[in-house]
DNA sequence: GCCATAATTTGACGGAGCGTCACGTTTTGA
DNA sequence: TCAAAACGTGACGCTCCGTCAAATTATGGC
């Protein structure tokens, strides 16, 4: 049983080995210089050992977006042991979300690309099914928050406004805002200040349009991402996020 | 020197050709069932010829981009003629963005993918600059607004808030809510309404949270949708257009 | 320790699509 | 009418995909 156990840990090890590389060959050589030969050739295993682990390339992204997805939870989970407002904490899951895709761009181009795209027709339906899972718990994060809100008299849903529709508008922000931050280079005729404040400067308006209280004016939301990045920071040693919550303070 | 004015036509249509075949194969078979080869079959030419006008499969997809952003374009000027205040516009602007992609769901998808992955990479320069050219057209229709509300009054820039920071917030909604609404069927954990109510909806708290007067509560907007939707259905007499119109009404 | 059997790994192979280019065909205009 | 230029063609070499029979390695009964 223990050498069962073993082997199920080598092969694990393994794929992780795999989605690791393949990361890093996205990271150095774009989406399109992704090849399952080149990824065999680094780790030194053979093609037909990494078709064991992923049917195609696709599946391959599929997989990456659903480490990317766990990452992010695992970041929104540290983060909503901040006790305060619903909106606060609200506001403090999308900032999360920016400051992975500003962690993982890589990988925050796939999520994009995962939903829009033929990867999905090409992906194994069980890879697809662990990227959909995680993608529901963090909706049913957003959810619990603006339920908490409407429940403690933050926030009164206006007629013919559903829970849904509210929770739809920051995701389609935050989403979108990460699209056209990754494109900045290409809009020249826009100028771009730093995404965290446009993000957060935005979100406060849209929140501030719900009547979502305590209003941005009447509250201070940029003492509730210090004290957030304190407390992440406390609890990470990725330099990396390190350096991204600098920023944030 | 009309003979060369005929060949160039000529040219412009067979490219035309291409483009409308390229799009009717994305449509049915996606954008990975999209081969050089099977537009050269479909139109009866040859493989080189194809090569004559698109340097490869990327470049085809950003003449597809382009193509779409010039259809978004007219339909803005037209709705551009709509008298107004500049908050109307701005929401007429982003109903028409939301028509467009139901319109051409196919090259929607694209437009979020030519800016995010690595077909720019490949794409001719002179095909990327068309779509940058066309991008920014728009852009500077959407920052004509904000700038016309801030010269009547209708809106105050807030301390440390640009005009292009209130360009990106409304483009920004809008892609993401798009970008989501493609992906509906994957997200169970989430009831869509309407993309038109939602984004209609979401656009009017941001814009309410900008305090761009007037605000929603003091005015009719279903009415300024109404009479742009009549505006255009009476200049066009594409059929799908006008369903969609039917349901904006 | 030995060997039969099962599990795992390998890389050669056929196929699809890309992009090129030398050759054949058509057009041009002198 | 014909030489020169412009245009169109599809066979070719290449890269990468995904498969599968054969080679290698691990397992466990004796």
């Amino acid at each position: 049983m223990n050498t069962l156990t073993r082997k199920q840990r080598e092969l694990q090890q393994r794929e992780q080995l795999f989605l690791d590389t393949a990361r890093q060959v996205i990271r150095e050589h774009g989406v399109s210089g992704l090849t399952m030969e080149i990824i065999a050739e680094i780790t030194e295993y053979s093609k037909g050992t990494v078709y064991k682990h992923f049917t195609c390339k696709e599946d391959i992204m599929c997989a990456l977006c659903a480490d990317g997805i766990e990452y992010l939870l695992s970041l929104l989970e540290q983060m909503m042991s901040f006790e305060g407002r619903p909106r606060e904490k609200s506001v403090i899951i999308a900032l999360s979300y920016l400051l992975y895709a500003e962690r993982y761009p890589e990988e925050f181009d796939l999520i994009v690309a995962a939903r829009n795209t033929n990867i999905r027709q090409k992906a194994s339906p069980e890879r697809l099914e662990a990227t959909d899972n995680a993608d529901e718990k963090i909706t049913h994060l957003i959810k619990e928050q603006i339920h908490a809100a409407i429940e403690c008299g933050d926030l009164t849903l206006q007629e013919g406004v559903t829970v849904d529709q509210l929770c739809l508008g920051p995701w389609a922000l935050s989403l979108g805002m990460v699209a056209l931050y990754e494109a900045s280079d290409l809009i020249k005729s826009i100028e771009f200040s730093p995404m965290q404040k446009t993000l957060y400067q935005q979100l406060n308006f849209l929140l501030d349009g719900y009547q979502w209280h305590p209003l941005s004016t009447e509250f201070d939301y940029q003492k509730t991402i210090c004290n957030a990045a304190k407390l992440l920071e406390n609890n990470t040693d990725d330099p990396s996020i390190r350096s991204t919550l600098g920023i944030l303070k």
